[in-house]
DNA sequence: TCGCTGATCATCT
DNA sequence: GATGATCAGCGAA
C-alpha cells in the first residue's frame, strides 16, 4: 500500500533544538537520528502509540523529519483494517501514529533502509504539491517559535494545530493551560 | 467542531 | 518520580 505524505516536521540535532529528540546527544534512543541519512527513526509515544521520522543530514548530524501525516493513495482497504476507528478516509493517516497505523510501522522497523528496494518500508519522491506551507510545529513546548513544519497547502489531512503540552517554565510562553 | 481525560511506558532527573 | 514530537471517546455547543 502507498501514502503520500501530505504534512512533515523537520527536527534538528545541531543544538538549536531543544525540541528534538537528538537535542541531548546520541542516547541510545535517539542514536539512529546520528546515523547515516534515509534510515527510519521510529520511538515509542506516550507509551502507547508509535511515531515515524527520516534520518537527513549528514551522518553524524542527528536531524530528522517527522512524518505528521499523509492521505492513502494505494489499498485503502488494507488501511481501513488496520484503523477501524477511522470514521473517515481523511482520519486513515492523519496525524503521525495514525500514520504508523496505517502503514504498519512499529519497532521491527527501526532503522530500515528507505531507499533499499528490499526494505519493508520505502520512500519515493512523488509530484511536488501545488502549494506548501510552513507553521510552527504541534504538540511541543519548546523552540515552538521555530516554524519547522510543512505541510500541502489546503490538505484535508493535515493535523489541527495544537500548542505543546505543559508550559515549560524557562522560556517567557505563559499561557494558561494547566 | 471544541475541549477534556485516560491510557501507559521509555527516558531522563 | 515526572514527563511527553498522541489518540480515541465522550459530552457540550
Amino acid at each position: 500500500m502507498a501514502v503520500r505524505l501530505t504534512e512533515v516536521e523537520a527536527y534538528t540535532g545541531d543544538g538549536s533544538d531543544p525540541a528534538a529528540h537528538s537535542h541531548r546527544g546520541p542516547t541510545p534512543r535517539a542514536a539512529i537520528m546520528f546515523g547515516p541519512p534515509g534510515r527510519l527513526y521510529v520511538y515509542f509515544s506516550y507509551g502507547v502509540h508509535w511515531c515515524a521520522n527520516v534520518v537527513v543530514g549528514p551522518d553524524g548530524t542527528g536531524s530528522a523529519v517527522l512524518l505528521r501525516a499523509g492521505e492513502v493513495v494505494v489499498g485503502e482497504d488494507v488501511a481501513r483494517s488496520r484503523r477501524p476507528a477511522a470514521r473517515s478516509a481523511r482520519d486513515l493517516a492523519r496525524g503521525p501514529a495514525r500514520l504508523t497505523q496505517t502503514l504498519a510501522i512499529g519497532p521491527g522497523d527501526r532503522d530500515a533502509d528507505l531507499l533499499d528496494p528490499a526494505s519493508t518500508v520505502r520512500l519515493h519522491r512523488g509530484p511536488a504539491p501545488d502549494a506548501v506551507s510552513v507553521g510552527p510545529r504541534v504538540g511541543i513546548s519548546l523552540a515552538t517559535e521555530l516554524p519547522w513544519r510543512f505541510w500541502e497547502t489546503g490538505a484535508p489531512t493535515v493535523s489541527v494545530f495544537r500548542a505543546g503540552g505543559k508550559p515549560r517554565r524557562s522560556t517567557a510562553g505563559q499561557d494558561g493551560r494547566s
